[in-house]
DNA sequence: CTTGAATTTCAACGAGCGTTGAATACTAGT
DNA sequence: ACTAGTATTCAACGCTCGTTGAAATTCAAG
């Protein structure tokens, strides 16, 4: 019974890990099954008896790592939050629990979470799907690093730190999914996998950001 | 000779508006060719006389537009330098000059424009033709914009300005797509279609992260 | 009215799609 | 060795895909 478990988890996890890649390169509609099983290495008809259909794949792909994250991100801001008992930890500190994870995840597995962050930005953009799924895997976590950052910015407008958050939303999935533009736009001098380059200036533009619409007249 | 010209400019632009709006919110491989013929009252082959194929469609509908937008771009970034002969536009100038054409072309025509945009962000978001694409359609553009923002902060290394540029692009493209993600976030306080609220935020959020980066010890 | 080109219709091609059911191989407990 | 359930293989279903060639229609110009 051991020995079964272990041979249906790697069968199914070879399953979603070729998945996750193959729909972080080239989308959910770009794939098809026969490609993914192909790349698994089984046969096409395993993918309907470990997952119900081609969507419900998708959506275990997606859950997998989204809870892994989530959680890691719950965590630092707990982290961020317990050292600061009386006053309000400041918005680079909130920021940086949102995303330093992100980070640590990507400097220990690379290529693995290089594929969860580009299948991440294609949902986010999508017009047909982001809002929706988008809201359902992180809604809780977001709301909860809302309310962080309303404590650090007092006298901010709910509208402004949803939009502010918006902005930000934005500039991250672009940013982590490495799509190569910045550097074609700067002909090599900067790389979409220097994670210490995005590290030293992501968290600061956007704090700066954020403090702009906080103290607008 | 000018009527057939025109019936045939006028099925041509009927099959580019249908292909537009369904790539917009299904994406290029979510949608087939002869959905978009139906969406525009055709039959099936004409796709194939009007076009070289489902491929050559869609690069002509994203360059009908990006035309017309780059073109108004650089007008506007050309009108803010020549209000300063002497000195350097603002920040929050030359983002203006890049972001309002695509406000007062929403305010004109907000559907058409719209899908244009959805567009837009799925593909800068893609890591299969991101980073080819966007480089294809707007690097003169972008470059003539980093020059002025040069200008602007001539104590900014290019580092900082190309990433503070790709983080603009990253909050710019998921605003412009309305996916309603914002909407389900804030409870419906905010609005992914409200214009004036982005108009009123996005050029100050985006001038301080630059200013922050330009300005860092 | 005729001509010739531009445009549209009709029918079909081979290939690949998501999905399924039945048959087979494997393996743990008796 | 037998059994029961898990895992995998094989073959196929109806359907849609992108694309094409040839026939029919439309229509300006002579």
């Amino acid at each position: 019974m051991a020995r079964a478990t272990q041979q249906k988890q790697n069968t199914r996890d070879r399953i979603l890990d070729a998945a996750e890649e193959l729909f972080a390169q080239r989308g959910y509609e770009g794939v098809s099954v026969r490609q993914i099983m192909s790349q698994a290495g089984a046969d096409v008809s395993l993918a309907y008896y470990h997952f119900k259909s081609k969507r419900d794949l998708f959506d275990q792909v997606m859950l997998r790592k989204v809870e892994t994250l989530n959680k890691l991100r719950l965590d630092a801001l707990d982290a961020v939050e317990s050292r600061h008992p009386d006053d309000a930890p400041t918005v680079e500190e909130i920021i940086g629990a949102f995303t330093n994870p992100l980070l640590d995840l990507l400097a220990r597995d690379h290529e693995e979470w290089k594929h969860y962050f580009q299948l991440i930005a294609q949902i986010n953009s999508s017009s047909e799907w982001g809002g929706e799924l988008m809201t359902r895997y992180f809604d809780p976590l977001v709301s909860r690093f809302i309310d962080a950052l309303r404590k650090a910015l007092p006298d901010c407008s709910d509208e402004d730190l949803y939009w502010s958050y918006h902005f930000l939303s934005g500039a991250l999935t672009l940013t982590f999914a490495e799509t190569g533009r910045i550097d074609n736009l700067s002909g090599g001098r900067c790389r979409s996998s220097d994670m210490q380059s995005i590290n030293e200036r992501m968290p600061a533009f956007l704090a700066a950001g954020f403090r702009a619409l906080a103290t607008r007249s």
